[in-house]
DNA sequence: GCCCACTATGACAACGTTGTCCCCCAGCGG
DNA sequence: CCGCTGGGGGACAACGTTGTCATAGTGGGC
């Protein structure tokens, strides 16, 4: 800017009006100085910009697990939409479902002054916040819920989902019914295993700690799981899965497998409807969940200040007959 | 600063002298000021820091046609992993294959003086950036060259990839080979057309115009491009899709069809190998593109200043059986 | 010719940091 | 007792902007 004033022959002030469209510049001026700008490849620097200016710095901070996960690219697609249109930009990163990783995440974003987070937590520790949330930087979570700290949570329903995959099943006549969830310590794994497990007593066909294997899970811990519950002495019929890797590894396991298990999976996929068989699955919008989070996140930057929230979005069961007419 | 100076009853000098753990601070007075830091929730700004440091701001740009798509999620996924060995920060937008959002972002991105610039180009018009890249600011072009600026550009074997499609097809006797691709003023969309034509000219079964379909496409434009094909006096018995989602478009149009033709994908996909039939690709990988491009900026960022380069990955025909064998 | 209003422009401080330079004072040798 | 040294700490400027206020010039009304 001092460059462009000095070869505009004006202050730098003038330079300034100019770039923001003051009024007040004689129009041979702002010629003049729009010429050195271009000459000299000007740009603003928005930095010092909002520096001086104490306002916002147009930027949300968005944490989640993994952005290549169909299931959280979907969510940071919804999120960079919404933020367009408020003219935000949107910073992220993968947590990898790494804590620390989380919490270096978030506070690298607050250095930065976002306007707001908006964090898939790993962990269970969220306190390390408290500063910036009392300092009034927005914060929402999604997917899952904070540990310590009272704040602003978009949910989906996994306990209801899980019951209804299993009342589906159980009504087409299985009553040895498996669960395959990750790691027990995620929230969202262990909720639908309870909803597995709630699911399971409505149905009258009883919990049996024997059909269910919590993870973390990789390919070859399906499939060995999967050998397991097949050799029983009563074998299951119906596997529900826990998320949409579950659902995959299950789907690779089962290829040219005979005699298949019924299957829902948590978490809709591209494709599920053209596999053969089509695979029933408990749906929920990625996009939903990013746009309800973000909402609420731009609600609070507009100073709506009542006490957090809690939404908890719906689910639905996409039946498509991956085998649930029990054989 | 001000106020943990003030609460610490030392000066900002020596708060910032604590925060960046310079020498010289007395182990008691230090204690003092952490105090101070902890009680008021202090956290440096680092704006501020790097605009009196003139240091980089330790962010980079991502400009990409769609976060939501997978294959794009995957770039940006491999673009964050290096981002953070090398310790920056990833902003990214989606310009939804408009050339003007695409600047309005990568602009906005050069106000905010990001450490460099990857883009998968929306539009041909690159000049734009001439006065960013004169300044030093490195820019990687990813996916599809660069309109009207010399610069780095990280490229997937197009037409290599599309020969061999059309090969692949002919060496199982069909001869009549349609193509649906993108938008023809799409670089991809282009390069994989005459890689098509190249591949029938080549293969001797000719190039026919009829069986071109190029989009933009939709669901319904591929179900109809599908009766044209399937309704003429010769019809064809291959298709070579020009995209991910050309692919599953197709797949969609077919399901539930009785006399299918083969089909080979440009881009690979999950679960294409669970398909029935499974699905043959021309695969490349996301993630390698990503790495490629992020290394390549990285060496400009390091001091590498030789002239721009242009990086060609190779594609990998996957032949899967998705109906080769004519019937 | 004088004063006023108004337009165009500039000087300066400040945003939150950090780099540079300087000062104070205790401790030490002479 | 003096001067030197070095550790601990502060004052101030500067990064690139913009908000506030001041000022120079110009033209019009009396």
């Amino acid at each position: 800017m001092n460059d462009v004033a000095r070869l505009a022959g004006v202050s730098i002030k003038t330079v300034s009006r100019v770039v923001n469209d003051e009024p007040g510049v004689h129009p041979s001026t702002a010629e003049r100085v729009l010429a050195a700008i271009d000459q000299l490849g000007f740009r603003r620097n928005l930095s010092a910009r909002n520096l001086r200016r104490g306002s916002s710095t147009g930027t949300i901070g968005l944490v989640l697990e993994d952005v290549g996960n169909p299931f959280y690219s979907g969510v940071t697609r919804a999120v960079e939409e919404i933020a367009r249109l408020r003219g935000r930009q949107v910073i992220s990163g993968s947590s990898d479902e790494d804590p620390s990783r989380e919490r270096e995440l978030a506070l690298e974003f607050c250095s930065r002054r976002v306007d707001g987070l908006l964090i898939v937590p790993a962990g269970l520790q969220h306190s390390y916040l408290v500063p910036e949330m009392r300092a009034g930087t927005p914060v929402v979570f999604l997917d899952r819920p904070a540990g310590d700290v009272v704040a602003d949570t978009v949910l989906v329903d996994n306990i209801g989902g899980t019951v209804e995959a299993v009342t589906h099943l159980a009504s087409h006549g299985h009553r040895r019914i498996a669960f395959l969830g990750d790691a027990p310590d995620i929230f969202t794994a262990n909720e639908r295993l309870r909803g597995y497990r709630e699911g399971c007593v409505r149905a009258g066909i009883g919990y049996h700690e024997e059909l269910v294997a919590m993870g973390p899970h990789d390919e070859s811990s399906v499939r060995t799981t999967l050998q397991r519950l097949h050799s029983m002495r009563e074998p299951a019929t119906a596997i529900v899965a826990g998320n949409n890797r579950i659902t995959v590894y299950i789907l690779r396991a089962l290829a040219g497998v005979a005699e298949r298990p019924a299957l829902v999976g948590f978490d809709d996929f591209e494709l599920a409807d053209l596999l053969s068989p089509p695979v029933t699955v408990i749906a929920h919008d990625a996009s939903a969940l990013g746009k309800a989070a973000t909402d609420l996140l731009f609600a609070r930057l507009d100073g709506d200040n009542s006490p957090p929230r809690r939404v908890v979005l719906p689910v639905r069961l996409v039946p498509r007959g991956s085998g649930e007419v029990h054989a």
